[in-house]
DNA sequence: CACGAGGGGTACTCACGAGTATCCTACGCT
DNA sequence: AGCGTAGGATACTCGTGAGTACCCCTCGTG
């Protein structure tokens, strides 16, 4: 083997990311992937056999750093409130006000309506996510933080107002404003514990 | 004119709209177009200059369709909860159940992110929807049917969950069921209300 | 009953991008 | 040192689909 990179995989998978972030797949092309590495389209086909296996490759790249973020944020944090709140910020942040995501986001829903192994991945993924919150969510009930009742259905309501606040992000950019982030840290908050949350915890 | 259909740009919007449903902007040709209203692409160019143009007329197509429907079906009833039960039931029918109708509203959304005129008629049809669920809220408040303080607050939080149903209904097929369909638009309704209702009307 | 205008049909062009064939070359191994 | 291998580069093919040029034919008008 030359001067290999063996995570030459991996590069491309982020680099298919990065462009798939800003401007979705099908604008993309296989050489503007191979030269955002630095490489040229034969070596790319060396490592995937298809635009389809990058596309996979950049969903579960995306899928593991968004993981990998949570339990960042998280690792340093033990009390079950701000653990939940940590996490809600991290979520507005990334999924909602970063334009990159929201675009990449909205065009793996696009393809998973339309592809039955995008879909099999993403519902995982959110499954993972969904439980994630449950867990947290529980955790602050234990400490009597929280007064919903059903908290899986508390969960399920706040990720389907993310999913709202997502749409209006994207046609009302003001949303995106310091305070206006806050604001619907707090929302979110309250959706899932059922009581007024203001400024900082 | 020969013997020409003057309601041709008409036809042929409600054509893209239909296969655009199905497959998407880019997966649908011009040729399958102007093939799905009886005539060839020769035609379809002497009423529209490009393909960016039909797709702009299948979402003014879409918007016009929706309002109708909510015309129609609003005209026959008077009681304020009921007007905006049954609305809300439509929404859900068409805007999460029909598989047809997410396909092209994620279209539509996917498209937004990258084209300011997409986004600025989609931006003003969201608010058209967003208004007249206020009033029909403002309505139900004035003969006392609703608890919510900020009645655009609380339909905000609606329209949000709404896109959250309309994800899980891709990715949960159950969640189209007749029984879970009453169930959603009973969750709806407590989000506006801030009541239970349970049941037929 | 000509005639011209415009809707519609046919048959192209042309760009673009996925995928491929083939060569090159740096490195590991013996 | 020499050889084989695999990552990488170059230079293609080839299908596809948007857009165009141009012809035809029908119908309204004078």
């Amino acid at each position: 083997m030359p001067r290999t990179s063996p995570q030459m995989p991996a590069r491309l998978a982020q680099s298919a990311f990065e462009l798939f972030s800003q401007r979705g797949f099908d604008a993309v092309t296989i050489d503007e992937i191979a030269a955002h590495c630095g490489v040229t389209k034969g070596s790319f086909y060396s490592h995937y056999g298809s635009k389809y296996e990058i596309v996979l490759a950049a969903c579960g790249h995306y899928y593991r750093a968004y993981q990998r973020r949570v339990h960042a944020e998280l690792a340093p944090l033990t009390d079950p409130l701000q653990r939940l709140e940590r996490v809600l910020e991290l979520s507005v942040r990334t999924c909602v006000l970063d334009a990159g995501n929201r675009v990449f986001t909205t065009e793996i829903f696009a393809l998973a309506l339309h592809d039955e192994e995008v879909r099999q991945g993403w519902a995982q993924f959110y499954d993972t996510v969904r439980e994630m919150y449950v867990g947290l969510l529980l955790a602050v009930q234990e400490v009597g933080g929280s007064d919903v009742g059903d908290p899986r259905r508390a969960v399920d309501l706040m990720l389907a107002a993310i999913e709202g606040v997502k749409m209006r992000a994207a046609l009302e950019p003001h949303i995106c404003d310091r305070e206006e982030q806050r604001s619907i840290v707090d929302g979110l908050l309250t959706i899932l514990t059922g009581r007024q949350h203001a400024g900082r915890a």
